[in-house]
DNA sequence: AGGAGCGGAGGGGCATGTCT
DNA sequence: AGACATGCCCCTCCGCTCCT
């Protein structure tokens, strides 16, 4: 055996070793996550057995914060505020679950704290708890996502997708897109040309891939197609990793049109003949416009036998009474000098 | 080293319910 | 009706980790 043959296998054995582990301790913090969980979901179901028998009210919860605090003076997480949420934790799935829910398990307690706060339906708290853990968000992302009313909008882009995608890949691709979308890191006058979108979304790349979802991978703007010795440029091209596809995204300030449809569905041929490689599915379209009617898009992409999709976008637009109103800088220096 | 981001925790206080 | 109890939400603080 060669020192070369030695030297590969051993990097090799290294390298599946530090993944071992890895994958080790990640699930040992998730086991470690689940047993609390199911620790405090025991105390809720305590704390409402106590109640309901008893019919005790907060006092008793207030009770025994002060006893376990004073019989564990080291551990936290017993004050009155978590008691509540533990009781409120309890109450809110047990009518549904006997245990902690799978997705749920695998949340942090903080995060599911948010989730309680803001979210009165079950179904609708188990779509964010999975997609929060789907996605690994942080709690800021968590509440953003809430804020925006992502469980109303997944999905909802009208597309041509069940008609001309294979099952799974239709669902899936399906499911990839929103409706709207929310480009609210955007500032945009009224005036804006697809350009100044575009500039604006990429200088903002991180948000805008949030925004997009998981499994977006940024190609480039502009990004140049040589067909029949003509240049083109596609606005935005994407490659999604989980649909294993190109995502070619055009951007389209102002309302849409039919004839649109017809232009990406050219840019699609043309990716699929220049850059779709031998495992890749069809590449899909997505047009982003500032507005649309649904029966507009529907008749646009009834025979069309390409995959696309459309979504409007919201952005925070200064309106153009405002944008006279804004105070000039001579104004706002006076009004400083008055305050000095 | 220190700044930023993250998650855990708890205090303060508000809204609603209940009792006198 | 007013006083008090209860439930729980918002905000901030703290400690940890990771990155520069």
């Amino acid at each position: 055996m060669s020192l070369i043959t030695v030297h590969v296998d051993y990097r090799l054995a290294l390298s599946e070793i530090k993944q071992r582990i890895q994958t080790t301790q990640m699930r040992a913090v998730l086991a470690a996550n689940n047993e609390l969980l199911s620790l405090y979901w025991y105390i809720g179901q305590k704390i409402v057995t106590l109640q309901q028998a008893q019919a005790w009210g907060g006092a008793v919860v207030e009770e025994m914060a002060k006893d376990l605090q004073a019989e564990h003076p080291g551990i936290q997480g017993f004050s009155r505020t978590s008691l509540f949420a533990m009781r409120q934790f309890y109450l809110f799935l047990s009518p549904r679950f006997t245990i902690v829910p799978q997705a749920v398990g695998q949340l942090p307690w903080g995060h599911i704290r948010t989730i309680l706060a803001k979210i009165k339906d079950v179904d609708i708290a188990l779509f964010y708890a999975s997609a929060c853990a789907e996605n690994g968000w942080s709690r800021s992302i968590l509440d953003l996502q809430i804020e925006q009313d992502l469980h109303l909008r997944q999905g909802l882009a009208p597309s041509n997708f069940k008609a001309v995608l294979p099952a799974p890949q239709s669902e899936l691709a399906q499911q990839t897109l929103k409706d709207p979308y929310m480009f609210d890191f955007l500032t945009l006058s009224q005036r804006a040309v697809e350009r100044d979108v575009e500039n604006q979304l990429v200088s903002n790349i991180t948000r805008f891939l949030l925004e997009l979802g998981k499994g977006f991978a940024f190609l480039g703007r502009q990004y140049p197609l040589e067909v029949n010795n003509r240049s083109y440029f596609l606005d935005l091209l994407f490659y999604h990793t989980r649909l294993k596809c190109y995502v070619v995204v055009e951007l389209k300030t102002g309302e849409f049109k039919p004839e649109y449809v017809g232009k990406i569905n050219f840019y699609l041929s043309a990716v699929d003949d220049l850059l779709r490689g031998e495992g890749d599915q069809p590449s899909i379209g997505l047009i982003l416009c500032k507005d649309k009617t649904r029966l507009d898009v529907e008749y646009a992409l009834r025979d069309v036998n390409k995959p696309i999709g459309v979504s409007s976008f919201i952005t925070k637009e200064i309106p153009i009474d405002i944008q006279t109103q804004l105070p000039t800088v001579a104004e706002i220096e006076e009004e400083l000098a008055g305050k000095l």
